[in-house]
DNA sequence: TGAAATGTTGGGGCG
DNA sequence: ACGCCCCAACATTTC
């Protein structure tokens, strides 16, 4: 028997409260069917992380159990999307589909494809951004904006679209009575293995939970805590530092409306003008990530190659061992292999020492932005394209907004200035645990260093200078 | 959301 | 007392 429904297709906003296109949906009064595909496109190529499959299948696992309090399961089926929809309309007789939009070139066209092919309206809705890419925010010559400051200021500008109090009407989701679930598959079933062993508790519940407790004390110490290493900002109760809210961002646990919701009323809450600086600069980190999501629909291009075409000319280093040593966090640098190890470790990694990592592999090594890029896809929980492409750019000097190529982090400096007494470092790298916070910064200066820590991989001095020629020449080459 | 090189200033040691 | 030098501290320029 078909009863008229509708769909809702989860991607990456997993969860129930503050999801506008499951909203829309529900507010048809039809029966929803909440439906998850795994396309296996998700499973392979070079940006494939098992670790964050993993915390997205827990993810799975939490809307699942949201749902059995409203009376029915997360429908998951395997497959390629616009065959897997094809069937579940013909099998349910559902009438219309119903999903929040994303912004990379990927999924436009998926999504374009999908509602030329269907036959039953299509309904997509903006809500991974604040502020969509779109008419709303363009610079006064209606074109978007390449640098970030005036986008900020016309972001603030824009009145904030509020988020829901997560309440869903009744139970006004489909039975799925006889419709075939392949349910959630497990790590085992996909054959997939490395992953990390910790993940963050998943799901809208705990992304709540934390968003809170970010908001209501950590967030007035942002300004100088968002640059401290910490190498627990995972635990519970958070220490003060960064939010760690960007895995529950990346996959939709928690929406960028109710992030924007809980800052803004820490404004209120804050004490001192100091408290309040600290919220406004978190805020900017939400402009930041709506930022990266406009350069990336606008400007396809950075998915493949530099911003600024320019600098595709420069004579990068294509080293496979000084990759790899960067990889594994040998580099002999104790601030990079600590923050290397971090992520390789817990899926994670502080936002400074992702600057100081970068700046490392692209100005030490010189190796092309696009290698760091890649591999912190395969490694991060929140790892997101259009945000990663664009802070790896800004890293390398080629993107919108960048440093000028010539801004090179001293690894060294870096790492007295935002881990002071080393126990980032000695959390890390225990090949160092003893040294001083003197020492441990620079082990090598030692009389005897520690024998299993490796000496730099590089002299810095050389390597900046190295960069340096090399990014003159490339731009020498172009006023020929 | 840089760091190094170079320039300037001023206090203090010293003949 | 004075000029000279050294150098730290800060400012400016350069990459």
């Amino acid at each position: 028997m078909i009863d008229p429904c509708v769909i809702h297709w989860f991607r990456r906003d997993l969860r129930l409260g503050d999801n506008t296109a499951l909203r829309a949906a529900l507010q048809t009064t039809q029966p929803v069917i909440p439906l998850f595909v795994l396309d296996p496109v998700l499973l392979k190529g070079e940006r494939f992380s098992p670790s964050r499959m993993a915390f997205l299948l827990q993810g799975l696992v939490a809307l699942d159990n949201g749902l059995k309090n409203h009376g029915t399961r997360l429908l998951v089926r395997l497959g390629k999307p616009q065959i897997i929809l094809h069937d579940m309309i013909r099998e349910t007789g559902a009438s219309a589909l119903y999903a929040n939009r994303d912004y990379t070139p990927y999924a436009v066209k998926r999504d374009h494809e999908i509602a030329e092919l269907l036959g039953i309206p299509v309904y997509l809705f903006d809500d991974l951004v604040l502020h969509a890419p779109g008419q709303e925010l363009l610079t006064g010559s209606n074109k978007p904006y390449t640098v970030f400051t005036p986008f900020k200021k016309k972001w603030l500008d824009l009145p904030k679209p509020d988020a829901d109090g997560g309440a869903i009407p009744g139970r006004q989701f489909h039975k799925l009575d006889g419709v075939d679930n392949n349910g959630i598959p497990s790590l085992k079933d996909l054959k997939i293995t490395d992953t990390i062993v910790d993940l963050p508790p998943a799901g809208e519940t705990h992304a709540k939970a934390r968003l809170k407790d970010f908001t209501s004390s950590a967030i007035f110490q942002y300004a100088d805590g968002r640059d401290r290493l910490i190498a627990h900002p995972f635990a519970d109760p958070a220490p003060r530092g960064t939010s760690y809210l960007s895995p529950y961002l990346r996959i939709g646990m928690l929406s960028p409306r109710q992030a924007y919701a809980a800052a803004h009323d820490a404004l209120k809450n804050g004490d001192d003008a100091e408290d309040r600086r600290s919220v406004e600069i978190w805020i900017s980190e939400l402009a930041w990530r709506d930022f990266y999501h406009h350069i990336l629909a606008y400007f396809p291009h950075v998915y493949e190659r530099s911003f600024q075409e320019d600098y595709e000319r420069v004579e990068y280093r294509t080293d496979a061992e000084d990759l790899q040593r960067w990889k594994d966090g040998q580099t002999g640098y104790p601030v990079v292999d600590a923050a290397m190890r971090q992520m390789n470790t817990v899926g994670w990694m502080h936002n400074r020492a992702r600057m100081i990592v970068a700046s490392f592999l692209t100005k030490d090594l010189l190796i092309y932005w696009r290698e760091g890029e890649k591999y912190f896809m395969q490694k991060l929980l929140d790892g997101d394209i259009a945000a990663n492409n664009g802070g790896w750019q800004w890293s390398a000097g080629t993107g919108t907004d960048a440093q000028p190529y010539f801004r090179i982090f001293n690894p060294v400096s870096q790492s007295r200035q935002y881990d002071p007494n080393g126990d980032y470092i000695r959390h890390y790298v225990p090949e160092l645990r003893d040294l001083s916070e003197k020492d441990i910064h620079e082990p090598w200066k030692l009389t005897s260093p520690p024998k299993n820590y490796p000496p730099p991989m590089v002299d810095h001095g050389m390597a900046r200078e190295r960069t340096l020629d090399a990014f003159k020449a490339a731009r020498k080459e172009k006023t020929l």
